[in-house]
RNA sequence: AGACCCGUAGCUCAGUUGGUUAGAGCGCUGCCUUGACAUGGCAGAGGUCAGCGGUUCAAAUCCGCUCGGGUCUACCA
């Protein structure tokens, strides 16, 4: 074996091995309990970012340990055709060559996106093998695979013969830039700077003019109505009246509403039904014209006087304001705070537009959907999501599910040249079910569906739905779905009204919600703020040159890069070492704690590859004094356990109870702290040191040292077992140079048995012992450091005071002490009996005295001593005051009160031993 | 405007139902190339648990308020 771990060397060679040998695929055993996790498709043509390797880490480790387990184990994987953000990056490709999407036309283009697809579609997928993910490859899906075309179709048709889909004629989110309508959530607001302007609205009689206030003055031209409350007694009279419109030749009514608030601006509102979404509720309800101004690239349109056509609407805004100030009627500019909407993807500014669109009827649905997170059939870890999850749901609005976008699923709905519309699965079912016949000229809805639509059908549809297959019967609803909080209500809440509705089940038991990966300050990571770490560079490691060119490359503002370029030289001077996939996963595992963001610091990395290369190095040890020699691999029974064997196998069977708990519940920061603290604190820093002395003495006997070796052995196999899901190829790799000389057999770690802790095995004595002997071998080296004595000089040591207790363990360590603690004898003094000159420490009552034959530094040692004294009389000073507390002594429990004496004791038996010590010292 | 989360060592974070002298990693200081590992070992320094008030025999932990940071939802033209 290499001194130091490399990691490079196993990792993709191990890959190839598992996915070869089918070790991802379910056991098919229907006796075993099912265990299932559908991935959140990734998008296809993407690439993996820190989001997917923190993401997918946690479903590998929790696939593998319930496989471990025996469960009959699933992990579902696929990817996403993405509409939006895919036709996005062709549109740019072709853009590049100076070709746009209608250039070629929509079957053309469909057919570049699908070559994109399948030039780039593996890139994400072989970053995940990376990653060492160990979902069934075989069963890989696509969302715009053949079989997810007949589930779309499925649910489309099935949900509007219900009556739950239907096509109308709304106000929508309008994306000018991409040409299509977009869900509320697509939406995202920003706060802006920008103004209220207060423009004079003349009564049509001539009696004056009402001031309304408004932040989009372009819109005026497409206003049907002037708004005031109905008990408003500035404009009550006014109510029915009607103003003249500027600019244009119209007449609007003045209307009452309870809508308009007294208080902001001027109490008057005007109103536009046909680019406001509250005006667009109050024409409803008024039955006011709906004039629409804009056309598909929110330029104005015919509706407006001739001056104003074609202008783009920013454009007509400054226009409209000079025009209406130069009339006079301009009152007055105040600035103002609004919140500007703003497409996800393109950034545009999104306009409130007049379309046909087809809509989801959701309340029914979210009934059904917030009944079953209520009633426990669905938990969210952690639970305050479910807080998140309820409100959204139960304030929700139809579903907008049609988009003018070509890469997609087509909607199943066809229309006759009258514009009647007909939905079936295909063309010819619609012909059939409707007698249409080929003299009828049928064209199919031009739109597509929301991604979302499909990916609602994920945990089923990739199962074989609508058919009614064998992995349906045993996979469904999935186990658990891993997630982020950003897609709660984009996925989660659909895919639960979504199953429930289809399948009567839902789709999973537990939401875990992970948090967002951030960089070490904290900050999202993006490509413009040149912060972006990328998980394969953490794995293999990248050059500083590498590095910054890929962080200043393709930037959407080049004028970023010099200053990326100055922070990325900074940050990372050396570039990136290569750090391995397991300290990557490691990493993440660490930091999981529920539901908060992380903060991914190189610092840990760098921690857990030296986590990985002690693991690596204690193995070489093991390996180094087992191979060759009876460790009891024949399951012999003619061997002997010491107590060091016996403490730490003890200590393994605490460590098992642990790491499973914390991984039954998501805890994965305490599973990994509960495994890195029993790996390197006490099986590699106490007991590989412990079982030194034995295998190196040449008067321990061969059943003692069989004991030695086979315990050795089988805790690094069963450590290798218990860290495996969350460090799949380090422990891989030893676990093939060790599992025959453990009594093992198998092909791979993946599937053994994952540790189960035996409460027989837990050896308390043993435990005490070993934390005695401890607190000795500290207490020595405490001194040694203290008092400057090199380590490698032997010191006689005597103990003082102990009871017959110490004695005893004494005799049974003394060798084990001598050695670990470098000692050149051990004396026991009775107490009373003079000492040397020494230095000292305390375990329990008993005393430790390292001689100091004049070498004593007797300033040193009083005020160390001293320093003793005086926190043990603080504490002293805190314990008595609380017993003297006749409350406490009263009302606490027994066993709290009955601690808080031993303590006590305890401290005052310490304090007068230091005391003495000072005393001793300060007379020499 | 509502809701939620967070504030613990210089940094990143544990601390599950209140009850050992509040822990870990990194960083820092000193010593050590001891035969698994310098990607290592040993020792050490460092915290009024954001602040105030309350409940309790007992509060980092429960309650209220304040300050600071973050997120989500809904929005007034």
């Amino acid at each position: 074996m290499d001194k130091t771990y490399q990691p490079n060397a196993i990792e993709q060679q191990w890959y190839k091995t598992w996915e070869e040998s089918g070790y991802f695929k379910p056991s098919g055993d229907t006796e075993a309990k099912p265990y299932s996790i559908m991935i959140p498709p990734p998008n296809v043509t993407g690439s993996l970012h820190m989001g997917h390797g923190f993401q997918e880490s946690i479903m590998d480790a929790l696939i593998r340990y319930h496989r471990m387990q025996g469960d009959n184990t699933l992990w579902q994987v696929g990817t996403d055709h993405a509409g939006i953000a895919t036709q996005m990056v062709v549109e740019r490709l072709l853009a590049a060559e100076g070709v746009s999407r209608h250039d070629l036309g929509r079957d053309k283009f469909i057919e570049k996106v699908w070559e994109w697809k399948e030039k780039s579609g593996g890139t994400i997928t072989r970053q995940l093998r990376r990653l060492g993910a160990s979902p069934d490859w075989s069963r890989e899906r696509f969302t715009m695979d053949d079989g997810f075309y007949k589930a779309v179709q499925e649910v489309f048709v099935k949900l509007y013969e219900d009556g739950l889909i239907y096509r109308g004629k709304r106000l929508v989110n309008w994306d000018p830039k991409f040409h299509t309508a977009i869900s509320d959530l697509e939406v995202l607001n920003e706060e802006k700077q920008g103004h209220l302007w207060h423009f004079r609205y003349p009564l049509s009689d001539g009696s004056g003019h009402l001031v309304v206030a408004t932040t989009r003055p372009e819109t005026m031209l497409g206003d049907t109505a002037v708004a005031v409350h109905p008990e408003d007694e500035r404009y009550k009279k006014l109510i029915g009246k009607t103003i003249k419109l500027p600019l244009t030749d119209r007449e609007i009514p003045i209307i009452a509403d309870d809508y308009v608030d007294r208080e902001f601006g001027t109490g008057c509102v005007k109103i536009t039904p046909a680019h406001d979404f509250n005006d667009y509720e109050m024409g409803q309800r008024h039955n006011l014209e709906m004039i629409n101004i804009l056309d598909a690239d929110a330029n104005l349109n015919d509706a407006v006087p001739e001056k104003y056509r074609g202008m783009e609407r920013f454009a007509a805004r400054t226009q409209i304001v000079d025009d209406l100030d130069a009339l006079g009627l301009l009152e007055k500019v105040e600035p103002h705070t609004l919140k500007v909407p703003h497409g996800d993807r393109s950034g545009a500014v999104i306009e409130p537009w007049l379309t046909d669109q087809w809509y989801v009827k959701t309340q029914p649905l979210a009934d059904e959907a917030i009944a079953a997170v209520e009633n426990g059939s669905v938990n969210f870890v952690p639970k305050n999501y479910e807080n998140m999850y309820f409100s959204w749901m139960r304030d929700i609005q139809d579903w907008c599910i049609s988009r003018q976008l070509w890469w997609g699923h087509r909607i199943p709905a066809w229309y006759d040249k009258d514009g009647k519309v007909y939905v079936g699965r295909s063309e010819e079912e619609v012909r059939e079910k409707h007698n249409l016949g080929s003299d009828i000229n049928l064209r199919q809805d031009d739109d597509v569906l929301d991604t979302w639509f499909s990916s609602g059908l994920w945990t089923f549809g990739t199962l074989g739905w609508p058919e009614d297959t064998e992995a349906l019967k045993a996979f469904h609803p999935s186990s658990v779905l891993v997630t982020g909080f950003d897609i709660i209500f984009f996925w989660v809440a659909r895919m639960m009204m979504l199953t429930l509705y289809f399948k009567k089940e839902v789709p999973f038991s537990t939401v875990y919600v992970h948090g967002l990966v951030r960089d070490s300050h904290g900050q999202k990571m993006s490509k413009s703020k040149g912060n972006v770490l990328d998980p394969i560079d953490l794995i293999d490691g990248i050059d500083l040159e590498s590095l910054v060119q890929k962080r200043t490359t393709g930037m959407m503002q080049p004028h970023l890069q010099e200053k990326i370029e100055k922070q990325t030289r900074k940050e990372f001077p050396e570039g990136i070492e290569s750090y391995g996939t397991d300290a990557l996963r490691y990493t993440f595992y660490s930091l999981a704690s529920t539901g908060r963001d992380i903060k991914f610091d190189v610092g840990r990395i760098e921690g857990f590859r030296n986590f990985c290369n002690k693991i690596w190095n204690a193995s070489r040890y093991v390996l180094q004094n087992c191979e060759g020699h009876d460790c009891g691999q024949d399951n012999s029974s003619d061997f002997e356990l010491t107590v060091a064997d016996r403490w730490i196998i003890s200590q393994l069977q605490r460590t098992e109870i642990t790491v499973r708990e914390a991984m039954d519940s998501y805890r994965f920061d305490l599973a990994s702290q509960a495994l890195y603290d029993f790996i390197w604190s006490e099986y590699c820093s106490w007991y590989l040191e412990l079982s030194k002395p034995v295998l190196w003495d040449d008067n321990a006997s061969d059943a003692v040292k069989k004991g030695t070796r086979r315990t050795l052995i089988r805790v690094l196999e069963t450590i290798l077992r218990l860290v495996h899901p969350l460090m799949p190829y380090i422990t891989e790799e030893i676990w093939q140079r060790v599992k025959t000389l453990a009594g093992a057999e198998g092909e791979t770690i993946m599937l053994q048995h994952y540790p189960e802790p035996n409460a027989n095995k837990v050896d308390e004595e043993a435990e005490a012992a070993i934390a005695w002997l401890k607190q000795v071998i500290e207490g020595v080296r405490n001194i040694r450091g203290e008092m400057n004595i090199s380590p490698a000089k032997k010191i006689p040591l005597i103990l003082r005071g102990g009871s017959s207790r110490d004695q005893e363990l004494l005799e049974q360590a003394r060798s084990l002490l001598i050695k670990l603690a470098s000692l050149e004898e051990i004396t026991w003094l009775e107490s009373g009996e003079a000492a040397p000159a020494s230095a000292t420490a305390l375990v329990g009552d008993m005393e430790l005295l390292v001689p100091m034959a004049g070498l004593i530094d007797v300033k040193a040692e009083s005020a160390r001593l001293q320093k003793e004294i005086d926190k043990l009389s603080k504490e002293l000073a805190r314990v008595e005051g609380k017993l003297n507390n006749p409350k406490f002594v009263d009302k606490a429990p027994e066993a709290v009160v009955a601690k808080e004496k031993d303590k006590l004791a305890e401290m005052k038996g310490a304090q007068e031993r230091l005391q003495q010590q000072l005393e001793e010292i300060s007379n020499l």
